[in-house]
DNA sequence: TAGATTGTTAATCGATTAACAATC
DNA sequence: TAGATTGTTAATCGATTAACAATC
């Protein structure tokens, strides 16, 4: 399976499908579905659905639709999702603590997913050793060895705005190519590695922008 | 100032662009910023910043570049951050609470953002009448008259899937035009609604793609 | 004036949509 | 077979980049 240099905004996508085809696959007994249905589903139209999907394999019957558990599964291989991914966290104050007790262990029992955070990481010595929902508080230093001995996939990164860099090139160094970042700065990377951001801060500004002028 | 149907991938560029300006602003004595130099630190090209800003007017002097104090003026008028941004948010669980106490109340004191946030809502009638952090929860029977009371600009859904559209509709019935939405599906909405959506898993499986087949 | 950088138009690039032959 | 829907190619649409005259 080597498809190289297929467009980000395909990959972004495909979790879309899936999350359509987790439900069909729970809450009924639907065993077919059309580009069609799919699309509308997930928001995306129905040409579209086929192109993206047709990146990857000829998944579809014609005349007939796609299979929803066999297609389903065949998303859950090109995204990954059928090993474990190991995560760690970096930044346990308030917002990563808080990433840690209600987001990040909600996943570890997902159907389609299969997280296991494993290590979280602090540059405060104080907070070294100590245990959040049982999950230990390592040291920066430990980061290329706790890396290299749990094959750690992706790292959260949940440090101020001045730290962020300096621990997303830590984890680098270290091998990681995916990173989730909280900060609020724009990572530089190496186009080896991924970057995904959740800014509450610029999506607030943006929606500030549509507020009407004058009263609703 | 009515600028009518600018593209949302221009908008989102604003934000970029102001905070680079706030940090020049706080950080330096630099008066004047080229399109070149603010678009190495927002990660934009030179061309692009002088497209995206030339939407709003003539904002630089030819041979000069922007005047940054200004500049920062006129993206916080564009993009209504003058003004107090008043939020509710529905959904008082542990993902609620952890927002409340850990995201929203730090932008209450920050130097480009009039965050205020209003009241709190949820369904489950042993929550109505307490406070989270002296904010107090309502019944989703008093969204409409909060709404208008409060002059609510910006609701953050954070219900459980099942309930998220369910919630934005008495939002938007009750004249609310900005979403920040945290559940995991689609918001269906008029166009005249903006939402905006912070969709962890989503983000993860995307990343997930990119973990190389073979170890690191 | 000479040098620099804007605002803007034209060219390029990429992503989405429409259309349809292949085929289940 | 007739009807439906895929996979794929060609057409369209929109967003980014390059280029440059205007001008500070």
């Amino acid at each position: 399976m080597r498809w190289n240099k297929i467009s980000d905004a395909v990959i972004r996508r495909l979790p879309l499908y899936l999350r359509v085809l987790d439900e069909l696959a729970n809450e009924s007994d639907t065993a077919l579905i059309s580009s069609q249905e799919l699309g509308v589903k997930a928001g995306v139209g129905p040409a579209l659905v086929r192109k993206d999907l047709a990146w990857f394999g000829e998944f579809g019957k014609q005349g007939v639709g796609y299979d929803v558990g066999f297609l389903r599964n065949e998303l859950r291989k090109i995204l990954n999702l059928e090993q474990e991914l190991t995560v760690a966290l970096v930044g346990v104050g308030s917002l990563g603590e808080a990433l840690v007790r209600y987001h990040l262990k909600r996943y570890a029992d997902n159907d389609s997913f299969n997280l296991r955070l494993v290590a979280l990481f602090d540059s405060d010595p104080a907070k070294v050793g100590t245990l959040v929902e049982g999950i230990p508080v390592m040291s920066l230093e430990d980061i290329p060895r706790i890396v290299e001995e749990e094959q750690i996939k992706i790292v959260v990164v949940a440090v101020p705005a001045d730290g962020a860099q300096d621990v997303a090139n830590r984890f680098i160094r270290a091998g990681v190519k995916c990173i989730l970042n909280y900060a609020p700065v724009k990572l530089t990377t190496p186009d080896t590695v991924q970057v995904a951001s959740v800014d509450l801060s610029l999506e607030l500004q943006r929606l500030a922008y549509y507020i009407p002028k004058h009263p609703n």
